[in-house]
RNA sequence: GUCCCGUUCGUCUAGCCAGGCCUAGGACACCGGGUUUUCAUCCCGGCAACAGGGGUUCGAAUCCCCUACGGGACGCCA
């Protein structure tokens, strides 16, 4: 490719599974070169397996890259030159295609399929792997000349096939047909594609094309707790529409994923789309394979919902607190705000957060039971209440706050010659029901003068 | 079995290409301590790695070779 030549990349999946983490990176990272390159997205599905492709499955798949914002300039509903962008769609290309190498003699036929034709001397083996005694031909080396990892020379011993003997083409042969007539310039795939490409370096050059730029990337591998060997999709953690439905930020999923492989070689962690576009080199790859690591991944989900101005958590956190029954619309939106305010900082996900916060909004909320026994199995539980009651009572409706009602605890302290936490514990369960949650005044602050009277006395009237 | 790729803390990684700045840095996890409550925040501290062996060199995590280990491919799957 000429220096000059405008970027294009394609992100080929295949619909016969759950679109799992594996390939939303390989997506990623075409994106990303794509973007940072200003370069050309192409989404071009490859359903050439009629056995096991799902409309189900290619939705997954539009959805989940949706859900990660990583949209495409060309392929299925964005539209483009180089259509269709389904294989399934492209007989006639391929059909052409298969005239020239037939042209050029490189194709025979065996037991009703279609072979490709290595060139050099040919001669019969028995093979370990196969188990039997094959033919193996003797071809010239091609050198691959990966961008992550230098060059790298294969040689390719067996012919193999183009178009099955049900008539449908193989991957080998439309994929790279594919990427010709498509004008794909890089090719960035998982690494299990390196064997793969001196393959597809043969069928570029017996069609007489320019082979493109290649970048293998370095495989995702299983957690070691849960086995040997790269990722898949049975694995735990291991499908995008796992932490769609656990209300990840797709920014957060975003980054963690361009982390697991590349690095920005600083100590940058958490970055933005914008900051991740800037710094992208293919270059910068890893070559070795990493290991899916959920505890980090939960890291900087966290980090991204710490950075969001309270007003955008809002409005990620409202569907969230609605399908658990805990928020619904008739919550206005600036207690709704306040609330989260206090949270944002303390919940580790969104997940969690319905379970943090659901007494701001209802009385009938869980109680924790050790909480109960560590507060109330005191024997002055029922004493420090009822002062804590009549202290709150004190503070007027208009002056309900965190400095005020830090300020009545603190005569109540002086009073009673202790410490105003003393008395912190109790209420937080009286009002919460747990022993951990915000911080306590402003807690208290927002929940109201009315919701932390009415909470008090009906503990006080229960252990009565 | 053959071929290809790889190997820095438990994990993700910086450093390696341009050898000395590395008694190897950061982050997650874990452990300990602290914070006006809180075994989900925050702060401080700790643990912990150059796979092994040869070589080159005044000097090697960094360059070369071998071994071991890990991964991938070897489909009329993609």
């Amino acid at each position: 490719m000429s220096s000059t030549e405008k970027v294009r990349v394609r992100f080929a999946p295949s619909p016969t599974g759950y679109f799992h983490i594996g390939g939303a990176r390989t997506a990623l990272f075409n994106w990303l070169f794509a973007r940072r390159h200003d370069g050309v997205f192409v989404l071009r599905v490859e359903d050439t397996d009629k056995e096991r492709n799902t409309p189900e499955y290619l939705n997954l798949i539009y959805e989940s890259l949706r859900w990660l914002g990583l949209d495409w300039d060309e392929g299925p509903f964005a539209g483009g030159d180089c259509g269709p962008y389904l294989q399934s769609e492209r007989g006639d290309i391929y059909r052409a295609h298969l005239d020239k190498l037939r042209a050029a003699g490189r194709v025979f036929e065996k037991e009703g399929a279609l072979f490709f034709r290595l060139e050099g001397e040919r001669h019969t083996a028995y093979d370990e792997y196969h188990k039997a005694e094959i033919e193996k031909v003797k071809s010239a080396p091609v050198v691959i000349d990966d961008m992550i990892r230098g060059p790298v020379e294969r040689v390719e011993e067996r012919d193999f096939v183009l178009v099955r003997s049900d008539g449908e083409p193989t991957f080998h042969f439309v994929n790279v047909v594919d990427d010709i007539t498509m004008g794909i310039t890089h090719v960035i795939r998982g690494e299990d594609h390196l064997s793969n490409t001196s393959k597809h370096l043969h069928l570029y050059a017996a069609l007489g094309a320019a082979p493109p730029r290649f970048a293998h990337l370095p495989l995702i591998l299983k957690d070691r707790a849960h086995g040997q060997g790269k990722m898949s999709k049975r694995d735990k953690g291991a499908l995008v529409e796992e932490y769609r439905a656990r209300h990840y930020l797709p920014a957060a999923v975003r980054n963690f994923l361009a982390l697991l492989g590349w690095s920005p070689k600083d100590d940058s962690e958490v970055m933005d789309i914008g900051e991740i576009i800037e710094r992208f080199r293919l270059e910068d790859v890893q070559k070795s394979p990493a290991r899916f690591d959920e505890k980090k991944m939960d890291h900087i989900n966290f980090e991204h919902l710490k950075r969001l101005p309270t007003e955008t958590y809002a409005w990620c956190a409202r569907p969230v607190l609605d399908a658990a029954g805990v928020a619904g619309d008739d919550v206005e939106e600036d207690y709704l705000q306040r609330v989260l305010a206090l949270c944002q900082e303390k919940v580790d996900s969104l997940a969690n957060l319905p379970d943090f916060c659901a007494y701001f909004f209802t009385d009938d909320y869980r109680e924790d039971e050790k909480a109960r026994k560590k507060t109330l199995g005191k024997p002055d539980a029922a004493q420090t209440l009822a002062e804590v009651t009549e202290t709150l009572e004190a503070v007027p409706a208009a002056g309900w706050n965190a400095a005020t009602l830090g300020a009545a605890f603190e005569s109540l302290a002086a009073a009673k010659d202790n410490k105003p936490f003393a008395w912190w514990p109790l209420t937080r369960f009286a009002v919460s029901g747990v022993a951990a949650g915000p911080d306590f005044l402003p807690m208290l602050e927002v929940l109201g003068r009315e919701r932390v009277l009415a909470r008090l006395n009906r503990l006080r009237g229960s252990l009565a």
